[in-house]
DNA sequence: AGCCGCCATGAAATCGTTTGCAGGAACCGC
DNA sequence: GCGGTTCCTGCAAACGATTTCATGGCGGCT
């Protein structure tokens, strides 16, 4: 492989001058310049990138800790954000942590030797900020955080707007007349679940309406979870005309279990979803649900990395906003 | 940051100590040892890794590149990969090419410089390997291909024996009396495509049926392009009592085309899937289809690349047989 | 004409790690 | 007691880029 030295030698310059025509950052005489660039492209010379990291004191890798990849939201999300990463030069490295702390405590033991230069959170999880933030060690490191603000530990967040987009499907629910209106997803434990259930509470609240315990339930973001939780609440006899999800996985499988009793959605009851994966249109019937904006996003998060950069101040919190897309189910 | 000679510092032993006793590939008395180690403690010493690979003249990253994350069998294959990956004490860098031309050259563009440890190849677009391969620039970088064969081109690969298990299932279809049989799915242009469309042909070859130009849909891999097959071949008066899809979205897009035409799944007609993604068991009817087992491929590459790292030989094919889960739908 | 300042350039130091080489100590067998 | 191993260690040279510092040349100004 050519190095700046083959370079050089070529062009009849110093490998200080390569340099300088490479990064253009000081002024270089056109002729030099003209002669660097031939003999780049005659040996196709491509700069180690490892030896900048040392010398420069940064590498140009942004660790992307994703929940789990496998989930239709985390997978758009980290398509998105690597494309903004490599518009902006810089490389995506994936850890995929499966919702698992052994994953996350490896990640920190070896995250300080990459000297990265970036850590995007994305993940539902409780994480230690602290000790992610010790683990890309000063130098400058960005930190921030998507899906889920963590305003609190001084973590730059891209959020969308939850509490306000459910808390507008759920006055849309009801003043279709779908009271008593369930809620079933995630609530402790989870910044972007409690942000949504409190979403639901404040609707409620303006509506006059007490939360009933028995139409809430706090349960993992799966299809099962939200069969069983529908199914209950009718072999209860619960009445329940409308239903909150916090996932369009548990909206399905809700649905499922409603049809399953015998009783027609929406009709005899509503369902809403939240995040509009792709396969919510094709259901039968289609998944009313509240949208998702992963390109929104990655373009939010291209713009912060990019102020950062350049020594800006970006912003402790953005907030893009979810809209209710209206299919069949409510 | 500590670095190894404020390690050797307060060990009171030279920089190569410290080096050695860390990497542990050469002999180093039990004192000096100990020394060390309680240095490295006590400072929470963490190589730089850019350092290393400068000196080492290689990196710790494999590049994967990925057609499209987003589709569920990249996300599980990433995932599972990831972690063998780490498992080795590589990293993941991922690149998702969206089967678009412009990402590849992007990478191709950018790789040299990363100095690869290797370059996993999962997609199903046809590939420039030569380009590929030039990109990670000789020195001993491993490339290989999971879920598509390229040993044409010399690339170690990974496949799940997609024509096996095709005309396996084509077979239990004719056997269970749903012949004619339609095939929908990619046929052009893919390599896995091909093999699948090999063995629909091989089946009815084996039972004696001619392949019917009518009953052959090459189309993508897309819940609407399963749709749009079925309700063709259904409202053009073909006959049809079995299909054989290329994937699972495909199939659930059959499947909804032949019941919006008021006939019923699996009675008027049978339809398998390929792929096991995890909706398929929820819908109605479940869908019969051939398994997926990105986990088993991964186990397969983690072995791979131990062993070329050892310096061994691997073999040029590996093969995963698939199954067929039988659920509704067939 | 002489002086000052600016601009482009090169030499050399530097980032943090690994390793070839050589030297010194200890130990073996004779 | 001595030559020959073996074993451990340190010195110093790399790896490939960037940047500080110094220098030489040049034009502009008085």
């Amino acid at each position: 492989m050519a190095t700046v030295r083959d370079v050089a030698l070529l062009a009849g310059v110093s490998p200080a001058t390569v340099s300088r025509v490479l990064s253009g950052r000081t002024a270089v005489s056109a002729d030099a310049q003209a002669k660097v660039l031939t003999a780049v492209k005659a040996l196709d010379f491509q700069p180690n990138s490892m030896a900048q990291g040392l010398r420069l004191g940064r590498g140009t890798s942004v660790a992307l800790l994703v929940g789990d990849i496998e989930q239709g939201v985390y997978a758009a999300l980290t398509k998105h954000i690597q494309n903004a990463l490599v518009e902006l030069g810089l490389d995506l490295m994936l850890f995929n942590l499966g919702h698992r702390e052994e994953r996350l405590l490896r990640f920190l033991e070896r995250a300080p030797s990459l000297r990265l230069r970036g850590v995007i959170i994305a993940s539902s999880d409780v994480m230690p900020i602290a000790a992610i933030k010790a683990a890309l060690l000063g130098r400058g490191g960005l930190l921030l955080s998507v899906g889920q603000k963590w305003q609190r530990h001084g973590v730059t967040s891209v959020v969308q707007g939850d509490r306000a987009a459910v808390a507008g499907a759920v006055r849309y629910l009801i003043d279709q007349g779908r009271a008593p209106v369930a809620y079933v997803g995630r609530i402790a434990g989870s910044v972007p679940g409690s942000d949504r259930f409190a979403g639901y509470r404040l609707a409620l609240g303006q509506a006059g309406l007490a939360v009933d315990p028995a139409l809430v339930w706090d349960v993992a973001y799966r299809y099962g979870a939200g069969y069983e939780a529908l199914s209950r609440m009718i072999d209860a006899g619960t009445a329940v005309r409308g239903v909150q999800a916090g996932s369009d996985e548990l909206a399905l499988g809700a649905i499922a279990a409603i049809q399953d009793r015998g009783l027609r959605v929406p009709e005899d009851v509503a369902v809403v979803g939240l995040g509009n994966m792709e396969f919510a249109s094709h259901t039968r019937p289609a998944l009313t649900t509240l949208s998702e904006h992963p390109e929104l996003i990655a373009d939010k998060v291209r713009e912060i990395i990019r102020s950062a950069e350049e020594g800006r101040k970006v912003p402790a919190l953005s907030v893009i906003p979810r809209s209710l897309i209206r299919r069949q189910s409510a």
